[in-house]
DNA sequence: GAGCACTCATGCATTAATGCATGAATCACT
DNA sequence: AGTGATTCATGCATTAATGCATGAGTGCTC
């Protein structure tokens, strides 16, 4: 195994994180007790004793002592290869946290729903980037309930989701909503239409997604509100297959605007009732923002009402 | 790669050898401060502000605090892959020293010449081993030259050594002298003879070590006192070798008794000068013992003048 | 061989970390 | 909802580590 050499220089990270190691370190390296403590930036006496210290606790003598000159033990040999992996280690490590949180080419780990993949997000981000070329992003796409739990695991940063979950560990804003279309197949009776109630096709047969899925649980609620169970023809797990289903006449479905218009289906706005779905910003609670993932949480919130492209916002409700 | 959970009670290594990461790693795994607290051995407030120094100088946070729990960020999860792993590493070390220093079954890094390998050293290991059964030994085997260098690079605790080197770095005792015989072919002018001077083989043709072996300086030493410089017929790199060439003719030697009676060659005592060598014990000056190598070195110390095998020490010289 | 240069260790005043007791805040339970 | 139990953080006295000045010992040079 190769290990690179660790710089001990006194801004390093392992100085911090594991000082005695990189004395030790320091020393064994040079077998220098004064040139070590001033590679660390520190006092001679002070590495010195703190030596001692280390060899007491450990009840092993580390240094052998000649005179004015210091020389490593067999143990002190052997310890050697082990603090430098551990040093090594504790370097990489500390390296790679320094980068993510660093505020010009920091990481930011975001996540979002399927649906906002194929255009919303990649419009935040290109704008995004205009003012921060080198923010680097680790994007994860998952359902709702999957992108709470990694929220909760540490694993995110920040995530949009639909809807926005209740968890009291989960801080949301929410950033705007999002029309759903009650989308029908070419021939059906009602493809003629611009606007329909949600009631009007209470009989039909719907194709929705899992249950789990934040739309999902819209769909059943919407049409609760509007006075009817929907009868389930299919589920599926994504919102384009759906539209797909759809196209052949397997059965009407909500489901967010296309991104592209799709033939053999007509997207029909819904009047009663109001057919929308919540999005929202939502990070874990408490959790103490790097640099970068403060700077694009704020790019965010400053998009409040126009998040989505190409739909006006209507007038501020609630 | 897979990393052995590592122990973190409070007597564990990686405590003392980098106690900043320990802590970090114990509130890490338990995502709980006063457990860590327990496990370490230490007071949850200090831990407290242990963990907070550390994210203070490293400028990142590592917990989030949510009411009376915390979390780990996602900074706090990539060190701790780092820290697990570096902590393993310094466990693996340390407790590698902690066996090696171990009175009962340390290791003691034993080096010696080839010329004591066949039956000196076995020897004493099999009477020191009868009392310290489980003490384990890494045997090297060197010539002189080649062991003070590893004496000095910290890789041989003790060795046996001839002739004394005079090195201030390398404390030398004494312990025994050999006899160095004559040897030569069974058919020689002096085969009959049970002693020789050595000045009557200085027209011989002699078989002797490469210029770097001890036992070669002692021969032309012998020589130049008995008036002479030896013709080289040939060099070899081990004595049995050299014996081998004495047995067809090619010459005589100056060696210790061998292992074994061998055929062909007669061993003549020398008269004068005085052929022995000297065997000293000799170790790094200052370099303080662990205690398997301190056993070690008593018993060695107390076979002053019955180190060698049946060869009765002669009235204590010098 | 005496003096000088150099290196590691130690005495002492200062500073920082530790440990105990307690505060602040949250969660669970009645 | 109030109460009690937890859990993390903070105030304060104590202890230990730090840093400076200096001592002790060694090797090199003139």
């Amino acid at each position: 195994m190769h290990t690179t050499p660790v710089e001990l220089a006194s801004g390093s990270w392992a100085t911090v994180l594991a000082p005695q190691l990189a004395q030790f370190v320091a020393v064994a390296r040079t077998e220098h007790v004064s040139r070590a403590a001033a590679l660390l930036g520190m006092p001679q006496p002070t590495l010195s004793r703190s030596i001692a210290r280390l060899e007491a606790e450990l009840g092993v003598a580390l240094l052998a002592r000649h005179g004015r000159a210091v020389s490593l033990t067999r143990a002190g040999r052997e310890l050697l290869a082990s603090a430098e992996r551990a040093l090594a280690e504790v370097e990489r490590g500390a390296e790679a946290l320094r980068a993510d949180a660093d505020p010009a080419t920091g990481l930011v780990s975001f996540g979002f729903l399927h649906t906002l993949g194929p255009e919303t997000v990649p419009g935040l981000l290109h704008d995004f980037r205009a003012a921060n070329p080198r923010i680097r992003f680790q994007l994860v796409q998952d359902h709702g309930a999957a992108m709470v739990a990694r929220l909760l695991a540490g694993g995110l940063d920040l995530c949009l989701i639909s809807p926005l979950p209740q968890d009291p560990r989960v801080a949301v804003r929410r950033l705007d909503e999002q029309r759903l279309n009650l989308v029908v197949p070419a021939g059906h009776r009602l493809a003629g239409r611009r606007r329909v109630r949600l009631a009007e096709v209470a009989k039909d047969p719907f194709v929705v997604l899992e249950t789990g899925y934040g739309l999902r649980r819209i769909t059943d609620e919407l049409c609760a509100n509007a006075g009817f169970a929907p009868r389930i023809a299919f589920e599926g797990e994504e919102t384009e297959t759906l539209r797909g289903l759809v196209a052949v006449g397997l059965g009407v479905a909500l489901l967010p605007p296309p991104v592209l218009p799709r033939p053999n289906v007509v997207e029909l706005a819904v009047t009663a009732p109001r057919a929308v779905r919540q999005i929202g910003l939502a990070w874990r609670e408490g959790q103490p923002d790097t640099p970068p993932v403060a700077t694009f949480k704020r790019f965010l919130l400053a998009r409040r009402g126009s998040l989505l492209p190409g739909e006006p916002e209507p007038p501020p409700a609630r």
